[in-house]
DNA sequence: ATTGATTAAGTAAACGATTAAGTAAGCATA
DNA sequence: TATGCTTACTTAATCGTTTACTTAATCAAT
């Protein structure tokens, strides 16, 4: 590996000299600088980031801490997504992605942060309870976390307030009062959030629902899903419109109609949530809410890396991106008798 | 941040002696060793990365290159299932997952990762020709290729000849003759494989198809597959059974074949490829072939880590993991008119 | 008592960069 | 001519580790 010293030895300077070159000071004169800059790149020059980052404590490598409750990790439809997005702006930023190690459970998460000298992290996993994800937020390291609020430090949530409202305003316009709701991990904020807005909705709409008619699932448990679908149809009075924590559990459910013999949407109306992948081809198209991945992974690496270069003057910002509403074709207004 | 500064002033020995300690050197006495180990712990002491990476060229951190043509990058299912088993496998050794800038192009791949200090490099994207990937292949830094042989490295492949065989096989069983292939992309070792494995399965049984029976499709592409459905259901011979390059675009030619008016399996069969995730619960359960992505994930880091950490003794392998036949509800005999 | 091993430390250089402080030359001003 | 200000560099310290080499003490064997 090309040093500045060798660099320095070539062109007859010192490495002091070779540092301010590359680095565009500007107490060196612009022959020398250019001269310097030529070689480097002649020689195929680039610095080593170890010995950068001890010197300045700056890595240019941001941390990722990804894990939930099902153990998906990267296979997450969602979480992947986003994360694909946050890298590709990071990236382009000049900033790498390392994951935060969580198989080895003998450091905290702050304690391999620094270990890296991660710049900043960003935290998207289900269980922001855990005791080392809030060591974490509360630490003086720039973090941002994905849809989770924290007081200490900024966050970018999809907007699954308005997102479950506008499912609900839209299955009720379609003519539903009987409404049921399977919804993902109880512990989760984000489960917390769309609860709220549901019921809210319905209220709004002076809707009342039987406690039955909502569920405690999980997100992406197909089976989970299926269960309590058999079980909300054989209620005296069952549903006429089911919601699903997302588009993969849904199917869970929409195998379980099907097997029934009902008939989706003409027995049962369905909706779902996240709007990604394999969802946009289902058949029937599903009725979901689709979150803006896109956008939640790059404002968020947009947001941290603005924290990291600018900490004086970038404020904790709760950011909040909003998605779309995808009709479908999974939800028609109920039959009159059933 | 702690270092060994600190503790060698609270324990009054000198740094050196504090290093030694806590990398169980000879020479120091147990007593002495155990007293700092425990001050280290007790002022939360770990090493940072950075600096021992410039002193040893050791940065227990492995560099991820992975690159798809579609751009689904981490939302693919294959690559995001098997990456999330290697990284695991590579957590449990203490190595850290980075990965390889590929949105910034001033810099080839090679010199990313020794400007990183990589001390190894998986390599899982489906174009190996770019110049970029050759490279850093060839280059003496410790390297694992995920699908793809190559000379210079070690290689772990999901066993697609045999994979795509066994597909074969199966339906040649169910009494298929007329047997279509929509493929994968053309330039991949993958698809190479496969087609290989398809033809030659037919060749075994005496079976010859036309030409037309085989499309040059892509890889998770569900438009497109659905294209060459709707051609090869409107040939005036039209197979009776047709083989998709993956599960997902799977789904775009069972829709087709059913807005065709035409059911699965009872007028069409199909099989599909991967058995990941979503694909588990369509209805009917599909006929495919289950890759075995937590072993290619493990399997390719324990390789990469032992050529990292026994470079002498640890021989340039191909590693090739075999998957299961998933026979599902896909397949059945044809028709016997039609 | 001298020599030679052995043990348990310490010293200091090094990894590759950055940067505060120093310096020498050039030039303008008084 | 002395003074001060720029300009364009160099020197040297530093970041936190590791490690080859040195040193001092202890002890056994002669």
């Amino acid at each position: 590996m090309v040093s500045m010293k060798q660099i320095a030895e070539r062109c007859g300077v010192s490495v002091a000299t070779v540092s301010k070159a590359l680095n565009n000071h500007n107490d060196i004169s612009v022959g020398t600088r250019d001269r310097i800059a030529q070689i480097a790149q002649e020689m195929g020059y680039y610095p080593n980031v170890a010995a950068r980052t001890l010197k300045t404590n700056r890595s240019y490598n941001i941390g990722v801490l990804f894990s939930d409750a099902a153990h998906s990790g990267l296979t997450h439809d969602y979480f992947s997504a986003v994360l694909e997005s946050f890298k590709n702006e990071a990236e382009s930023h000049g900033y790498d992605i390392t994951f935060i190690n969580t198989n080895d459970t003998s450091m905290s998460y702050l304690e391999r942060c620094r270990q890296r000298c991660f710049d900043g992290v960003v935290i998207a996993c289900i269980d922001f309870t855990k005791p080392g994800a809030i060591e974490l937020m509360n630490a003086d390291i720039p973090t941002v976390t994905i849809d989770y609020n924290s007081n200490f430090c900024s966050s970018v949530t999809s907007d699954n307030q308005s997102g479950i409202a506008a499912l609900v305003e839209y299955v009720i316009q379609q003519g539903h009062k009987r409404i049921a709701y399977v919804h993902g991990d109880s512990a989760s904020a984000v489960t917390k959030t769309r609860l709220a807005g549901f019921y809210r909705t319905l209220a709004d709409h002076n809707i009342t629902i039987p406690n039955e008619y909502v569920c405690a699932s999980r997100y992406l448990d197909v089976p989970l899903a299926r269960h309590f679908t058999e079980v909300l149809l054989k209620l005296k009075i069952p549903p006429t419109c089911i919601l699903y924590p997302d588009d993969t559990a849904l199917i869970g459910g929409s195998n379980c109609i099907r097997e029934m013999g009902l008939k989706i949407p003409d027995d049962v109306s369905i909706a779902g949530f996240d709007g990604l992948k394999v969802s946009r081809y289902l058949d029937p198209k599903i009725a979901t809410y689709r979150q803006n991945t896109t956008q939640i992974g790059s404002r968020a690496a947009t947001q941290l890396i603005s924290q990291i270069e600018n900490p004086k003057t970038t404020l904790i910002e709760r950011i909040v991106i909003s998605g779309s509403l995808i009709t479908g074709e999974s939800v028609t207004p109920p039959k009159k008798i059933r």
